[in-house]
DNA sequence: CGGGATATTGATTGATTTCAATGTGAGTGG
DNA sequence: CCACTCACATTGAAATCAATCAATATCCCG
């Protein structure tokens, strides 16, 4: 099974992928027959919005981000993709968010054409699809509680434990993107960000041990503090 | 075709369905088939979160809000449905979030285990939930956008935007919703949009017919107010 | 050991929220 | 038919949270 594979070599880390539902790892069986492994730079285009969409995509190893900016530069990210996780399904001929390699990354690309024929045969796979796409909505919907409901701590306090998908405490949680990213995912600006971070390391519900780098010693505590 | 029939007794109004896709239309059969058709009073609950998710909906007549409530009672609305509308696609045995009847309204309830085996024996059921689902998707995504990134000015333009869905001038267009509802929508205050709909009646960027009855003289013109 | 990008911290401003009245309109009953 | 009422909407003044403007500080990377 891909799932051994892509956690290999991770044993130290938390699992990289978190519940895998079935749906999930059906699809991922078909990334592995029809998907093509794909090894991208950090910081390097993987789709442009307004592109055609001709593949779906499967974050092999490394992070994702997606992402739509309006004329005047101002960035919304929608998602950050980890390893495991199914992006670009939107429907439709373009795509209507880019995508970028976070860090230096490997993605699978399976051809839409392939995929969904497959569909057509494997109701297993079209289900599979369904489900992906049905993730990505709830994802999507949990995010947007987030921007229009939540303050910036309550932002910042719901992405760290979302970064950390363990349900264990006293986790280390290694973030593979920049303050810029988190906040352009939260809606706030890079001061915030970084503001907040030192807040709740002031009040002990996190540790900062490098920048990228935190400690939770207490989910349960941190989890107080969202909403 | 159902098509003919929800708009049937509606010629007066603008459009309900406005590119009612190959994919929505061949769910709507689907609801023709196995939906039944159910009314609801104004403000009554079609399902709530973390209810067994039972059945797929779609909106014969009137509108439907969808929304997510924390503890404290900050209420996010997540989409308005409309005649033609599918809805609580989400994945899963639970909804993600409650719907509730706007005003008076008829929605297609289709039991899930039925349309799911359905799409099962037919791949054109399964691709137009597929599509449908990925259509919610864009509409989070679009909505995403505006909660993170935009002004107050314009989230409130971005709306009436939206909810004039033929792209011609000069058109009056009736809100079925409260201003809270367009607050919650918008991750704003009642105050705020308020104030906004007056301040742009003032710029004559719309005219204020009443409170849910507003005419947009010039789409451009509006356009331009939007990031 | 630089040097440039990334992150933190501080001071101030400003948009939106909050608190507080006032206005409006649809439905009811006298 | 009018007055009353209650929910909904508008408007105003003050407070607040996050954004902006402005220095440093730190971390990689060569």
């Amino acid at each position: 099974m891909l799932k051994t594979t892509i956690t290999s070599g991770h044993e130290a880390h938390a699992p990289l992928l978190q519940s895998q539902s079935a749906a999930t790892e059906s699809l991922t069986v078909v990334f592995e027959m029809l998907g093509a492994p794909m090894f991208f730079q950090p910081n390097s285009e993987i789709y442009g919005e307004e592109e055609p969409a001709e593949y779906f995509y499967q974050v092999f190893e490394g992070a994702v981000r997606t992402y739509k900016v309006l004329e005047d530069g101002r960035r919304q990210i929608g998602a950050f993709h980890r390893a495991g996780d199914v992006f670009g399904l939107e429907a439709g001929d373009k795509h209507a968010f880019s995508a970028e390699a976070i860090g230096k990354c490997t993605v699978r690309l399976a051809k839409r054409s392939g995929l969904l024929s497959f569909a057509e045969r494997d109701s297993k796979v079209a289900a599979a699809l369904w489900a992906a796409t049905a993730k990505s909505l709830r994802g999507a919907h949990e995010h947007m509680l987030l921007l229009g409901r939540k303050t910036a701590e309550e932002r910042v306090v719901s992405f760290i434990l979302a970064m950390a998908n363990s349900p264990a405490s006293d986790q280390i949680i290694e973030l593979p993107m920049s303050r810029q990213d988190i906040a352009d995912y939260l809606g706030l600006t890079i001061e915030t960000v970084s503001r907040t971070f030192s807040h709740l390391e002031s009040t002990a519900a996190i540790e900062l041990h490098s920048s990228r780098r935190i400690r939770v010693p207490s989910r349960r505590d941190l989890q107080r503090l969202d909403a």
